[in-house]
DNA sequence: AAGACGGGGAC
DNA sequence: GTCCCAGTCTT
């Protein structure tokens, strides 16, 4: 793998590698080669089982144990909603509509009741039709592969892999916000932020990393990890299980030894804030011109937006 | 491919 | 005030 060979390397010629490394990485048409899942599953189970929060229908603090259906609403909830919100949700949700028959049984106005203050109030209805299609065309249990989960209501890719993998132990994939963030900084992807085929490549990746041990627990890895770790802003890179081989943190810390070496201030105060900052630069070279400049600039542009 | 959908926390 | 969040459904 390139980053062993540039981790290698001595100090002084850290820049010129850097340079062209990235140059590999944004020209790679798929991101698997570049992954060392030896090394990033074992890391990353490893350090979910030391760090992950305590939720209830991960079965922390409560009498309830954990279950499919208790994963889909937990999942269906937490779309575009934070954790630290959901949990009392949850909570409350689970005591009124214990099964999905409960669910079924339900009105749009009792589940309305239930939902009340969460937002997006249309995954509350999905839910009541899902829960209806679950009762009639499942028998009532939740299907365990994504192509049938996907055919329910308010369940979509993000839902399904996340039901089949946490609840079923199924190797499947999943991509949401914080993984796309993780593989982003990772592979140091040169792609557009929330573009297409930045979403395509990262259900690429996810599916080739996703192990056939633990699924459901690496997938959450990811996710806890972008959500505690490599936040969207200050990421805690000290911290991080996979800081020896992240594409970025090596494109930093180059351009880090190369303001050293040349005695120039370097535009950043942290590790983190410069990931952020060179990928800024990142993207204003591949907004003008598909290709990257002889030398790293002595000073690094102001950040529009963060990968 | 783009727009709608909600409320709350972080900066 | 602005941005972002364990996305999905609908033009």
């Amino acid at each position: 793998f390139i980053y062993i060979r540039v981790l290698r390397m001595r100090k002084a010629d850290l820049k010129a590698i850097a340079i062209n490394y990235c140059a590999d990485v944004a020209t790679a048409d798929t991101a698997p080669v570049l992954l060392d899942k030896a090394f990033i599953q074992p890391a990353l189970l490893s350090w979910y089982r030391q760090n992950r929060r305590q939720m209830p229908w991960r079965g922390d603090q409560t009498s309830i144990s954990p279950s499919a259906y208790g994963t889909w609403i937990s999942e269906v909830m937490l779309q575009q909603t934070r954790v630290e919100t959901v949990i009392e949700y949850w909570n409350r949700w689970m005591a009124v509509f214990p099964d999905v028959k409960t669910l079924a049984s339900a009105s749009p106005d009792e589940v309305n009741k239930m939902w009340a203050g969460l937002g997006y109030y249309r995954r509350a209805q999905m839910l009541l039709k899902g829960a209806n299609k679950v009762v009639e065309d499942f028998n009532g249990v939740l299907p365990d592969s994504t192509q049938e989960l996907l055919t329910i209501p308010g369940i979509g890719p993000y839902t399904a892999g996340a039901i089949a993998s946490i609840a079923y132990d199924k190797a499947e994939p999943l991509v949401d916000g914080n993984v796309m963030r993780v593989f982003s900084r990772l592979l140091a992807l040169k792609l557009e932020v929330g573009g297409g085929a930045m979403e395509k490549q990262c259900w690429k990746i996810a599916t080739d990393l996703v192990p056939t041990e633990s699924p459901g627990d690496f997938n959450q890895a990811l996710m806890e990890l972008g959500a505690t770790v490599c936040k969207p802003t200050s990421p805690d890179c000290a911290n991080c299980p996979l800081n020896t081989v992240c594409h970025a943190k090596l494109l930093v810390d180059a351009a880090r030894s190369h303001d050293a070496a040349n005695k120039t201030t370097a535009p950043q105060d942290t590790p983190a804030a410069g990931m952020l900052k060179l990928f800024a630069m990142k993207r204003k070279l591949s907004e003008k011109e598909d290709s990257f400049p002889d030398t790293l600039p002595d000073t690094i542009p102001d950040i529009e937006e963060i990968p």
